[in-house]
DNA sequence: ATGAAAGCGCTAACAC
DNA sequence: GTGTTAGCGCTTTCAT
């Protein structure tokens, strides 16, 4: 009676079964060019027939590399990681590589991950997703053996690959601005952790264009709420409609935001955009539908360009080891911004409130049309 | 001169500066007991000391355990498996295992997953999450050799793990009848691949309580239309308001096209909830900004539970192979349904376009007050 | 172009 | 409790 076979074919079963050599078979799997075309045909249909799959195991052992990339990402549940990542799978396995996914929700998981760096002989590179390293921590990936590529990040003197949040910033800036806005607040994500790069440069593009336009940047203008939080986003709003000179455009670090902020906005019955312009950034999957103008960037193609940026590294050990790849950023026009009403500057503001009666009406026929107060 | 020390330490390493044998210093990191406490520190305090971490691949070679979990999932770029995964993550780390991601956007790739199934020596189970297996492909995950455990299907006779559909869209369709709706329609979604399970059930369940209630279900009430597509949803919008008997109440099968309802509703003056409720499915994370009453479910316990079901399965052999692990619903009531008004039954409906002068104004001031045509 | 042999880093069986 | 020994399945010299 034939032992149970449980277990997988190996190479030798494959070996026996094509009347070569174990090495034969290797190599042929391997698709070295030194091994007869009839030989390889034998071996490649005797492996078919037995289902055989090469234990990575067996040869990472031998070769060193695992065939894994490892992701480091604070979550899934998240639009930019979870678009990027389904673009990064693809070409990692049409290198042949796999996925391998390391979620650090919380510090004490975070903690222990740089202290054990379990990816340290379990993958041959390391994408390292938004999270706001310290420095002591970007050390410790250093000397993790392989190279490691940061996504929305700058990280110094290491290979990173992000959106010109900068420029970003600027060009919505100016479109709002080109529109006639002077009076644009600026409304900052706060909590959102391992996004304080992109924050940081959204904002300083923000004032880089008002500056260049000759407006005074003030900071009465900026604001900061949660995503998410419907109170604080409305605390928000009422603090800038209650300014003594209003703005007449938000511009939201993000989507998430600024669909709140229209929302808010709309709800306290002020137009959007005839009695205020709402701009984003990001083109989230929400912003078509809220029909919100915004600044896209393209996590696909962020993920995709990393995995290409892991790849080089991998396979060319003379390739730039602190190569920066920065994607740009395009506006789509669409329904939540419009050229400011004129309106007389230095009426006092309504507060957010109170109820206004204005109609949430379409903005074209009332435009101009000065109703304010 | 030392050889250049570019390669990781070993368990001989560890045990040369132990002073202890390798096989001491394996049973250490294994955490087994035979180990006595004073040796068991010498060796912890040299194994920190070079960083050393067991090699998987090693590991894995003898004890045929890879200590990898692996998932197969349609893209990553999705509410559901976004959250399911992040809450599967540290599940499985706690256990000592890593996540492995196959992510199969198109045909292409799942018919080469489906040839290869490279999973095979590479993980020690699976997770499938949200795909339409044919019975064949699920016979070719059958002979993979690991458990396989099904997240969002019915998969007779294999683990499984999934909502309650039936349930919630009866709970729902019975809040709306409570509410005094007769007139119900139900919109499906179409072309989203992979929940087509759901998307059964959810029908199912809604004619169910229909049917309870004495109400007959009407087939002119039931309408489709993909996620994301605004003109197919105002078309199918328009559809509904144009019936001989108009509904009352819409229940959608998934919040973003709830959501989506609603925006069309709006837009075209039909107030939402005084002149039509509109009720989701999923208490997708929009459906809270959106303030829309939805039918609950919950990823991350979905995916805690796969995780948990893929534990057991790989610990106990004598677990049960085709347990189905059925989680519940709950409803959340919020700002989008409401009782209908009293209307003439029997009076024709107007259609979706011509724009309504009816204010977008809050339900409660004007419910009752029958102006309707 | 192919085969034989050595060994990658670890665990498991067996001694002691 | 701890050390010794023999592989796990593969790749890689080195022969031929």
């Amino acid at each position: 009676m034939p032992p149970a076979q449980r277990h997988h074919p190996t190479l030798a079963d494959v070996a026996q079964r094509a009347g070569v050599s174990a090495s034969t078979v290797s190599r042929t799997m391997r698709g070295l060019t030194t091994v007869s075309p009839d030989v390889r045909a034998r071996v490649e249909q005797a492996a078919r027939e037995l289902h055989f799959v090469v234990s990575r195991q067996a040869s990472s052992l031998v070769t060193g590399r695992t065939g894994v990339v490892a992701v480091l990402a604070p979550t899934l549940n998240s639009w930019f990681i979870g678009s990027a990542l389904s673009s990064l799978g693809p070409v990692l396995r049409a290198a042949g590589l796999d996925l391998l996914v390391y979620v650090v929700p919380d510090l004490a998981e975070r903690t222990d991950f740089f202290d054990r760096l379990p990816a340290r002989r379990n993958a041959d590179a390391l994408l390292v997703f938004s999270f706001d390293l310290s420095e002591e921590e970007s050390a410790r990936l250093d000397d993790l053996q392989m190279p490691v590529v940061y996504i929305s990040q700058h990280a110094k003197g290491r290979p990173s690959v992000y959106v010109d949040d900068v420029a970003g910033a600027r060009a919505g800036t100016r479109h709002l601005l080109g529109l006639g806005h002077r009076r644009i607040a600026f409304v900052q994500t706060t909590g959102a952790s391992g996004f304080t790069f992109s924050s940081h440069e959204r904002l300083l593009g923000y004032r880089q264009a008002l500056i260049e336009a000759g407006v005074a940047p003030d900071d009465d203008l900026v604001v900061a709420t949660p995503p998410g939080d419907k109170r604080r986003t409305a605390e928000a709003v009422g603090t800038l409609l209650s300014l003594r000179e209003p703005p007449t455009a938000i511009f939201a670090e993000q989507d998430e935001v600024a669909v709140s902020l229209v929302w808010t906005l709309r709800k306290a019955h002020v137009d959007v955009p005839a009695r205020m312009s709402v701009l984003g950034f990001d083109d989230h999957q929400m912003a078509e539908w809220s029909d919100l103008t915004t600044i896209a960037q393209s996590p696909a193609d962020i993920g995709r360009a990393a995995g290409e940026l892991a790849l080089d590294l991998l396979n060319d050990p003379e390739a730039d080891r602190a190569r920066h790849l920065v994607l740009p950023t395009r506006l789509i026009p669409r329904a939540t911004t419009a050229p400011p009403r004129p309106v007389a500057q230095d009426r006092p503001a309504e507060a957010a409130e109170p109820a206004d009666p204005a109609l949430d009406a379409p903005a074209r026929g009332r435009a101009g049309v000065d109703t304010y107060e």
